[in-house]
DNA sequence: TGAGGCATCCGGCAATGTGACGGTTGCACC
DNA sequence: GGTGCAACCGTCACATTGCCGGATGCCTCA
């Protein structure tokens, strides 16, 4: 894939905050016809920097409840842990990471006994070492892309 | 605001996945008409339950650092720490959270040296106690909506 | 019970946005 | 200087949208 130019990452920057808008709106803030700015688009798209468009929805609403999971594992190569994670839909997120910690694993569970299930669950896997959670109080800034 | 009755719920889950999708399409697929579908996506917008719609960019594109920044303060109301915080495009997320720490910052930066330079003016903020960061290798799995 | 108010739905029209295509321009290469 | 190519533009026919009026079902209260 080619490299982006400053008007891909311009489509990029209005994309990332509002992905519903028209191309030829889309088209007239970055100072192109509305067929060349739909061409970029779909070469974003086609090429994988876009991966989808997704409606952000407020978390308050889902009455769901949001937790971090930070693993220390036995040995770094993580062993399968992967893959029992990814069994669980509720994990939204997992990060290797540096530092004392391998493995940021983030949550999102109907309830905090799930969360307890999924916590002991993973406590249990033979190459975690140690697993701390940490339950998201609230969200004060929230600027996802 | 009013409960979310079931075709909400699909129109939601329609556009987290889709939210580029036309109203004609998703009014199909939730066997509704297009004003019918039209009126309650306007109503989830404007209640705020969708706060918006976000093209989804693979991480890797853009070349960027991604960061935790774990947290302790001096005293738990946080005293000005997010008012700088929000100051800085790149923190994308900050969450209180129960346990040892007290905030989990998630930056996202050009480079290693910019990631350091925030650091430092995080970490001599007066109601910071502790500050640890570890620095995202890989994501694992990535399912955040 | 039946008249009014309200929420929700539908369909239709005019305005706007889209997909598809052909044509222009600028540039690199032989 | 001719050929190929990538990126751009404008235009046509068609699809989608915003906006409306009107139907339907439901609750409330005189």
């Amino acid at each position: 894939m080619k490299e982006l130019d400053a008007k891909d990452r311009d489509i990029l920057g209005i994309l990332t905050k509002e992905a519903r808008i028209p191309m030829k709106a889309l088209a007239a803030r970055i100072g192109l016809s509305r067929s060349a700015t739909t061409e970029r688009v779909a070469m974003l798209e086609k090429s994988g920097v876009i991966r989808g468009y997704r409606a952000d929805i407020g978390q308050m609403d889902r009455g769901l409840v949001s937790a971090f999971l930070m693993v220390t594992l036995v040995s770094t190569p993580s062993m399968g842990v992967l893959d029992q994670l990814a069994r669980y839909s509720e994990v939204r997120r997992v990060s290797s990471v540096t530092g004392q910690l391998d493995l940021i694993v983030e949550v999102e569970v109907p309830s905090i006994d799930r969360l307890n299930t999924l916590r002991d669950i993973i406590a249990t896997h033979q190459s975690v070492q140690d697993l701390t959670t940490l339950i998201v109080l609230r969200r004060d800034i929230e600027r996802l892309e």
